[in-house]
DNA sequence: TGTCAACCTTGACACAGATCAAAACGCGCG
DNA sequence: CGCGCGTTTTGATCTGTGTCAAGGTTGACA
């Protein structure tokens, strides 16, 4: 609750790091001003639910912060990750007034919210939020088709491969730099959320991770701090062809 | 060539039978008449390729009739298929000039065609088009992210089960009925595209089918002919909860 | 009516990844 | 510093699905 208070006063829209990338990304002055009376921050401790799949949906909002994860629970306990929200990705859908996944923070993390009906409304007349959000709709489409295709028919390896990569990316372009050569990241994931992600058990991520290291393919500093000596070397292990697939 | 002219002249759009829920759904008589003036049909045989993944996208449209697939294929050639397309679904991307998945007719099929550059004119000025876009992207990215789960987290069982009761699904909404008690429908697949969509092998297909013959969930009328006693039995087998998932 | 090709089914066996079990690691806390 | 707990690694074994191979069915066409 304290937390959520200091968040409040985050940060005016002018300096928000996400603008570039988030659903207000294509608004106007006005627009966007309108959009910073009507916003509040929310903030999620590492392992906090932020919404339960089935509950009542009062906000939709955009990552600032730190990481969550969109998940799908079976009666019997199996689990399937169908999202990484990273900073800049939407929550919620407008229209809907229910959530369908569980939504869980990973890591301390900050959102940027708006209560739903007051965001519907202001959809309706500036298309400029709507058409971005379809963009990223769009951009989140492809990146679920994609990971069809990793859950169908790659194998362990090229599994943990391809989760690697991706973060791998989507940190480059965070950092505004290019994913090639040598690269560095952080690993927000334990190994139980990298199987909930890639269909697989924890001992299966934690052998084919031992697997990759002992190949050269990734080194570790400490268990969650990921050494890629080579992303292109990567990339070819998580079965990609020559150019690394879609952009996430 | 002969086929193309006569669907050419198919109908007008008062007349068209997916009217109610393409991406044309929301537009007024203004738009619809500007619409009708721009569309064109085209039709495809069964097993022809609409557009090959990378290809440069001249236009976008809509199934009219009949059902296509969008695949991806690696390298070493395994296939995972993305998505199937049913009358009123939407092909292409605003915004992007070259496909990103194959797509190939499965059946006989026409779809409605607009030259991508002139939609996207129209899409810019007639908020209708892309906030009816929106809402079917967002149906997509939930029918992706439900067969996320299927691919990562079910039996072969599973898959198969959930592949039928999205069919018959979807085959009574086309009929404006219910999906429950006795469904017969029309399966429209090879037991090899099946396998494709589920991330399986065609023998594992054929092995699971003949199991739920055996157990009395299905039965078949020559091979793709499906009678379904029961479809909350079929929906149980599919492992899904109570009310059978995502509408799709 | 027979022939051919595409599609489907079934069987035997192999193997990737799951499951069960135990031990090692790493970090906060008294 | 050492204790305890959550996380990760590693080992042994089991099993569901893939792989390879051989027939069977169906429908189009001569």
């Amino acid at each position: 609750m304290l937390n959520e208070l200091t968040a409040k006063m985050l940060h005016p829209c002018g300096e928000c790091p996400i603008r570039h990338r988030a659903v207000c990304a294509r608004c106007d002055d006005a627009e966007q001003a309108r959009l910073d009376k009507a916003k509040f921050y929310r903030s999620f401790e590492a392992g906090q639910t932020v919404i339960w799949a089935g509950d009542q949906m009062e906000f939709v909002g955009s990552v600032v912060k730190g990481i969550a994860t969109l998940t799908q629970t079976m009666e019997d306990g199996r689990r399937q990750m169908v999202g990484l929200l990273l900073p800049s990705d939407f929550v919620g859908r407008p229209g809907r007034s229910t959530a369908t996944y569980d939504v869980v923070a990973v890591t301390d993390m900050v959102m940027c919210c708006f209560r739903k009906k007051p965001f519907e409304a202001m959809m309706a007349e500036t298309p400029h939020i709507a058409q971005r959000l379809l963009e990223m709709t769009l951009d989140e489409l492809d990146a679920a088709r994609e990971w069809m295709l990793v859950l169908g028919r790659k194998t362990a390896r090229e599994k943990i491969a391809s989760l690697l990569a991706v973060i791998a990316r989507r940190d480059a372009a965070l950092h505004l730099r290019e994913a090639r050569g040598a690269i560095e990241f952080k690993l927000p994931l334990t190994r139980e959320a990298m199987a909930d992600y890639l269909g697989l058990t924890l001992e299966t991520v934690s052998r084919q991770i031992s697997g990759l290291k002992k190949d050269g393919v990734i080194s570790l500093k400490g268990k969650r701090h990921v050494i890629v000596p080579d992303y292109d070397r990567l990339s070819e292990e998580a079965g990609d062809d020559a150019d690394g697939g879609i952009l996430v």
